[in-house]
RNA sequence: GUGGAUGUAGCUCAAUUGGUUAGAGUCCCAGAUUGUGAUUCUGGAUGUUGCCGGUUCGAGUCCGGUCAUCCACC
């Protein structure tokens, strides 16, 4: 078993920008992508009729909050995830170690795995990479992650090497597991790894190395976006993606602003995911082609005529003006976050869109730069 | 017309028996958020205490007058 799901096909001439495509048993995944984030088996506030209107090709779920509630069991029982929550496109599931790096007063990490409180109830619980890797078999999703260790920010190089071994430990025990243990819904599952090592760019280097001799179908970037300047995130993703197989999907897990992502294409990066636009738009922030807006003053209020962004065809721009998005804010009417999500989500997606038609068109790194600038500008 | 009640931030209200620089929520303004720890968080601005006068070392607090609003009764 050495599946590789990832079709590369197109490498931009002027910089490390390219074209590829994910084939799962659930479709094709055109890349670049941004893969909106459903933690708990939902996008909060989004239908999978929404989600599929956004033009989203993949979504994530989590692996950890699933296991707590409603139990991986039940997910089985229900077919897996897709059919569980009415989603027939692919689906990645996140380890859950984010998660449990994220508890720190609530866990104890040990060789074997991580012991951790759950916040619901306080049950105690034991994360096993087999256990974790059983946990992903029976959600069920197309795509399954490594269970790692997230390396704090910042760490030595004696901390960051610690922690990574215990990674590759895990992810060497993860796939063994796996091996041992096919799918158990009649599709394959591919396994992506997760490399570490912090900001120090020799541990990153030693971190892709013993990931290509474990030679998961897939390699991610984790432990970015935790606290470093971004530049920083920036070098690292590169570096890494100079030493990874030209020929795999490369995921930076958890980043980031649409500038992000343009910035992490350029690099060679094919995946990513974010809460962020889901965030920002609860908390009154939406990413619009003029820049930034925060959506919530009371300069607004009286604004009948504009959508948030006026060269956006999503469904809330389309339908409702800023006046109303700012009263649905004001309100916390949960409509608001709705609309509010599916106009960053959209954005999101179609920002990927356009990044794909420009690397096509051999002009992406020129429109790529003028993009960044004006994007993180503000428009309101 | 008579009697009573109430006037404090844009709004709703606090402020021991008179005692430092009149507070809080909301609203307003500006930020933050990056493999979701929840319907987040952080910071900032705002007052002739209705008005005039008096008592007092000292008044949002007490007294007189006046204006406004509300209630009751003629």
């Amino acid at each position: 078993m050495n599946a590789n799901p990832f079709e590369l096909l197109k490498k931009s001439e002027k910089s490390k920008a390219r074209l590829g495509v994910i084939h799962t048993a659930h479709g094709d995944v055109t890349t670049p992508v941004f893969m909106p984030v459903g933690t708990a088996a939902t996008v909060k506030g989004l239908t999978s009729r929404d989600i599929r209107e956004l033009d989203a090709e993949i979504i994530l779920a989590n692996t950890y909050h699933l296991y707590l509630r409603p139990g991986t069991k039940l997910i089985a029982e229900a077919g897996g995830v897709q059919k569980f929550m009415s989603w027939n496109l692919p689906m990645l599931t996140d380890s859950g170690g984010f998660q449990v790096w994220s508890l720190k007063q609530f866990r104890k990490i040990t060789e074997d795995g991580v012991q951790f409180k759950s916040l619901l109830d306080g049950s105690r619980h034991l994360f096993t990479p087999a256990s974790v890797m059983n946990a992903q078999r029976e959600i069920g999703a197309d795509i399954i992650m490594a269970f790692d260790e997230c390396t704090p920010y910042p760490s030595t190089v004696e901390e960051a090497e610690k922690s990574l071994a215990l990674t590759l430990k895990w992810t060497r025990e993860a796939k063994e597991w796996l091996e041992a243990n096919p799918p158990i819904h009649g599709y394959p599952q591919y396994f992506f790894g997760i490399v570490q090592g912090g900001m120090h760019k020799e541990l990153r280097q030693k971190s892709i190395e013993a990931l290509k001799e474990i030679a998961p179908d897939g390699y991610a970037m984790g432990g970015l976006s935790v606290g470093e300047p971004v530049e920083t995130m920036y070098d690292i993703a590169d570096f890494c993606t100079n030493l990874l197989p030209e020929d795999r999907a490369r995921y930076v897990m958890g980043v980031g602003t649409p500038w992000n992502l343009l910035e992490l294409v350029k690099r060679g990066v094919d995946m990513c995911d974010c809460i962020l636009p889901a965030k920002n738009a609860q908390d009154g922030l939406v990413y619009t082609h003029q820049g930034v807006l925060r959506y919530k003053g009371a300069k607004f209020a009286h604004q009948h005529d504009l959508p948030l962004d006026s060269n956006c065809d999503c469904y809330c721009c389309r339908n409702y003006s800023r006046a109303y998005l700012r009263h649905l804010f004001k309100e916390k009417e949960p409509l608001g976050w709705t609309l509010a999500a599916i106009h960053n989500l959209h954005f999101y997606i179609h920002l990927m869109k356009d990044v794909k038609a420009h690397i096509a068109a051999d002009t992406f790194e020129e429109w790529a730069e003028e993009q960044v600038k004006t994007l993180q500008g503000n428009a309101g």
